[in-house]
DNA sequence: GAAAATAATTGGCACGTTCCAAAAGCCTTT
DNA sequence: AAAGGCTTTTGGAACGTGCCAATTATTTTC
């Protein structure tokens, strides 16, 4: 029934050759010829069948789009991004929710059977070796939102959570609050380890108040706030918006106020934490950044499939807002 | 490189159709040569080619999922459940953002490009016919969260717009609200127009302050109801949960109070609005069932494709928190 | 135990496209 | 006008799979 290349030649009296040529970008073919054929395809309403391109070409221009964060509001932005930013570069997301998935292995196998060209993995809590998987088989694999380090097993981009960890600390300190504590999201993950190891380097020496909330979710920060606020630090740097929100829901729950009595300093910077009612202080990631370097890191890997993974690193900023009192007259 | 069914046959010892039927469930395979084929497919770590499995049944297993919904947070959890949902049924989700498109079309062109074997549109704002292009294309569509009517042009998915608007009025009168006010999304959407129109007949004679915010945003809900308290309602249905908390933000800017001075339902229930610092009573959308419904409705269509167009319709019910005054004792 | 019925296996063709070597067309030069 | 170069066009062979008619192996029946 769908009109093929075949119909499309017989209709303009050439070969099917010549009319591969004329939809292929940067092939021979004379203006006479490019005329004749593009008319009869219009005609006859032809589109190229991308499978069959991609079965003799070897390059399918789909794009894995692997992510399990699909709670956390952030995560609607990131997929916002990417898709556009890969529609724009003429690539198409095939979207994997491993969110339940037990079994990483077959998210790569799904992926190879539709032979994309490349997979994006958007998320910043995946088992180790998971993105690693894709590189050994070898499928061009870029990890956004991974752990950056010097010689990491396959491209990663994102912030350097250490870094961010450490400017938390000194907003807090730059603003004079003493006791300083701090709550994660899942004790395991790498972005929480990391960013408490900067929080504490940052805070040189004073003790901090540790929490770990089980997921990046409200009611995870939430719980970890009530808890946390049984012995209560003067500010607390929560590893991630959504927890924050959750956390500033416990203190006003415990008859307290943000900033009077506690200050609150998110990570992420999403589009709610602007929200007047929420007016979360955050340090924001350059996601849009992230995402482009994403994409251009997968693209790079199209034309050398081998060359050494890298990281890319982004800084970060405060966006001062309401959760913090404000910073002393200098 | 990548292994081939000829591989897996010559390692075997056997045909190649007996390869493919080996991987074709339903096929007459004997058990001796399954276990055969088996351990040759494992050993060389075989993966059936999608592509050119379905440039042979014309079935790619790939299903468009079109959407321009990529602010509103409740589309997240909308992403979620369609992505877990196809997965479940072995498909595979080529997702499309046409948020910034200006030639439909093309995303139609696109995905027949891929051979999808089906459209999922998951949006409450689109033109007019946007769907039915898919259809008379011959692509299985279904519109989820679309106008439902007697005789809809293509499947349609979602609920009563005008039943919702009825509920949101009848739950305002039996808390004894007599000055009554509509917040809606874009004026030219059809929800708006069915919510509001529904919000009337429910309102019965009584006079209502009608606002229309430009967009479903934070910012738009706070701006209609900045403009709103000029001449206050006692309460308000917000067509939608981010403009309701938006349009809370506006009444506390004004150092009024909810549920005190204004009372607000919203519609749709997206898991933040169960948020504790939010806490806001919504018409609940049933999203899972509307999905189910949305791909079984689908794949309905793969089997016959002829099939009459139709509406499927889920039931609202109203959620009770924080942002309306207690109904009376009865 | 032979014939009939059924189950399993096979090779060749098709799906819609691109690639390749060979052929044909076109211009320039001698 | 023939020779040489360059561009354009062509038919046939791939890509990895499923389908089909024909063949072979296995089971059932009398």
């Amino acid at each position: 029934m769908p009109v093929t290349l075949k119909d499309v030649a017989l209709a303009a009296g050439v070969s099917r050759a010549a009319v591969s040529r004329t939809f292929t970008d940067g092939a021979s073919v004379s203006a006479r010829m490019r005329v004749k054929v593009e008319a009869a395809a219009q005609s006859l309403g032809y589109q190229p069948n991308m499978l069959a391109r991609g079965l003799m070409t070897g390059a399918t221009r789909m794009v894995g789009l692997v992510s399990n964060n699909f709670h956390n509001p952030v995560f609607l932005e990131i997929f916002d991004l990417f898709t556009r930013r890969l529609q724009e570069a003429g690539l198409r997301p095939l979207l994997v929710n491993l969110s339940d998935e037990v079994d990483p292995a077959r998210s790569l196998q799904t992926l190879q059977q539709y032979a994309v060209d490349g997979v994006v993995i958007a998320s910043s809590h995946l088992p180790d070796g998971f993105a690693h998987a894709f590189r050994a088989a070898g499928v061009p694999v870029v990890h956004a939102f991974g752990r950056a380090t010097a010689a990491p097993d396959v491209h990663v981009v994102g912030i350097d959570n250490v870094a961010a960890g450490q400017m938390a600390a000194g907003a807090l300190l730059a603003r004079g609050y003493q006791r300083l504590g701090f709550i994660g999201g899942p004790e395991g993950a790498s972005t929480t380890q990391d960013r408490l190891a900067g929080f504490r380097a940052g805070t040189a020496g004073q003790a901090v108040q540790v929490h770990f909330a089980g997921a990046y979710t409200h009611a995870a920060g939430r719980a970890a706030m009530t808890e946390a606020l049984r012995d209560r630090a003067e500010a607390y740097f929560c590893a991630d918006d959504v927890l924050s929100i959750g956390a500033m829901s416990a203190v006003a729950n415990a008859g307290l106020n943000v900033p009077g009595d506690v200050g609150i300093i998110g990570l992420n910077d999403m589009a709610m934490a602007g929200w007047a009612n929420i007016a979360l202080t955050t340090i924001h990631q350059p996601f849009a950044a992230i995402v482009d370097a994403a994409i251009g890191l997968m693209e790079a890997q199209f034309q050398d499939p081998t060359d050494d993974p890298e990281s890319r690193i982004f800084p970060c900023h405060v966006v001062e807002r309401g959760t913090l009192r404000p910073l002393p007259q200098g």
